[in-house]
DNA sequence: AGCGGCTTTGCATACGCATGCAACGACGCT
DNA sequence: AGCGTCGTTGCATGCGTATGCAAAGCCGCT
């Protein structure tokens, strides 16, 4: 059957078929002008040699790759693997290849990252906090098509989509104080991240509307572990707050974790904890966390046609979406 | 200072460096020969134009693109973004580009994802149970390299690396025995996976071998849910089990809520839980899962080892590793 | 001075495909 | 019958780079 070193190229094909390589490449290109007879012969003779198009080849004349560079950063929260995987599933059913950038650990974009675009992408993603703000400018300098999640960015050529972040944080706030609380901590993300700024600052600024003070105020890193020892330190003073909104749901699992185990007190009656983003794991009953709801799938839904029409149209005018989130009340929370 | 329509190619720069195009390609290729005056007028030439070689073009000359094609499956568990995210790093720090490859839903490989296969990867790296046997055979007759994660297959160009899941459940079995478990129960995963196979039918030899009957057996999916489900029903009856291994850590903290939230079972007192992979959420505060480590970085390793020497020798002979796993102690198993 | 050997360079070509252009044939119309 | 039209086809070329080959230059040696 197989095992041969090299594969078929298109005068393969075209010399099996009897026909030129052009008809070959017109067999295999949408619209192009062939008979159905040539089509048929050409195809037959494709499948028996197994052909198939070289895409490296291909994009080389067309000057496109159909490659989307995909830059993220770590996967190991609860989060960014749930975004990745409905990201990259939405760009292969509509025909693209996602091609992995790592944003390095210093939160820049080193030499080995940008390797990656020297294939030719037609577009990047980039997928917020993963990339520094001048990382992003240096991306926007390369001439390509950027898409950013989760920064708003007003650029020429850059579209950004990302969850209303300051919404999401005010019905935190009013959840909260009408259900009764009255000792209200937060607990912050990673200071520099888009996402937490827009959250604490709206966090406060709602509570200051209501009146509300804010008892208490720690700063994590969006990971389990900062979450469960901010939660510790915030949660034994004296005034123990009676509820605690966390930048994303990784930290309220730890803040969650430490309330209960470590501190033996009882989830919601003395302490309501609430998420950001909610992950699958917030449905679990272990957690069972009150959080806000981040649409991931409808806003990889509208990423992907902002992509579309990007690509349609490269001197579009920028587009920025702030999707709504909402309130999804679980156990975790007296609302 | 950027906004070029079009990209500078080596022919720009080598006419402001005022030589040839061959000369700018020696520059930018390993090992060839340039002298340092030249080399230095073209750098800067370079420079000046952003010009960085064009991946897509010199592939096809040179019949290498550096891509890795990655065949994953859902990322939905705590343990896939994980391999995921070491295997791609790693990939991406020996300068090769992780090109995604999604395993449909239907566990086989659709045009879509095949298409990737379309931009010549040099080698495809298929992780375990993300696709049938019968795509595993597709792949093959495809005349790439293959390399295999999470089942072991032996065949011409393919190599293979997994954990030892016999020894993984041996350990299990042993450990539960001596620590005087006497009602054991068994929790599998997927019954097509590979590893389920080996898993289950090692626990069970294992038990025999010790004397001990299986006290119960339980079905479910590798997923949450299923470890969740599968818990209830076997721990509902009269003669409840006082040990469970399930098939990996997700159903073992499906089952570990179950049985505390649900049955308001003490664990590890009136029931021992262990896992197997041991993902980071399994040390957490909440589950603190006694597990079999699924030595992943060690595996990655040894599998981008395995990738350099397949590229490196196309007809070597195939390799399998089953590097062994290691059972870690925590809170929710007395052992 | 002459020669061999080495380094450096440019020329030409190939990689596999898409596509503009012209040629060709079939067909319908007047 | 003659003409125009349209659908189909092949030819030739280009995409941006790598590389074999030969020419050129340089050096040291005899």
């Amino acid at each position: 059957m197989a095992g041969e070193r090299r594969r078929a190229t298109a005068v393969d094909v075209a010399r099996l078929a009897g026909v030129s390589q052009s008809a070959v490449s017109r067999c295999f290109t949408e619209g192009a002008s062939v008979s159905a007879e040539t089509r048929s012969r050409v195809l037959e003779a494709a499948r028996r040699l197994s052909y198939r198009p070289n895409a490296i080849a291909r994009s080389l004349t067309t000057r496109r790759t159909n490659l989307i560079g995909v830059v993220m950063g770590d996967l190991d929260g609860p989060f960014q693997p749930y975004l990745f995987e409905t990201l990259t599933r939405g760009l292969a059913s509509r025909g693209r290849q996602p091609l992995l950038v790592r944003g390095d650990p210093a939160d820049a974009l080193d030499g080995t990252a940008m390797a990656a675009l020297d294939y030719q992408v037609d577009a990047v993603v980039v997928t917020a906090g993963s990339v520094s703000p001048a990382a992003v400018r240096g991306l926007m300098a390369l001439g390509v098509p950027l898409l950013l999640y989760g920064r708003a960015v007003e650029a020429d050529g850059v579209d950004s989509i990302c969850c209303d972040n300051p919404l999401g944080a005010r019905l935190v706030a009013q959840a909260l104080v009408a259900a009764g609380h009255r000792r209200i901590a937060y607990l912050g993300g990673r200071p520099t991240a888009f996402s937490e700024q827009e959250r604490g600052s709206a966090f406060r600024a709602a509570l200051a509307e209501l009146g509300m003070p804010l008892a208490a105020v720690g700063e994590g890193d969006y990971s389990y572990d900062s979450g469960h020892r901010e939660a510790l330190r915030l949660l034994a003073g004296p005034d123990r707050p009676d509820a605690l909104f966390c930048g994303n749901d990784a930290m309220a699992f730890g803040a969650l974790d430490a309330a209960r185990t470590a501190l033996g007190l009882r989830v919601p009656d003395e302490l309501s904890i609430v998420g950001f983003d909610d992950v699958p794991m917030a449905g679990w009953p272990s957690f069972s966390l009150t959080t806000i709801r981040n649409p991931v799938d409808e806003i990889v839904a509208t990423l992907l046609d902002m992509l579309e029409r990007r690509l349609a149209d490269p001197d579009a005018p920028p587009v920025l979406h702030r999707p709504p989130p909402l309130l999804v009340r679980r156990g975790s929370a007296c609302l």
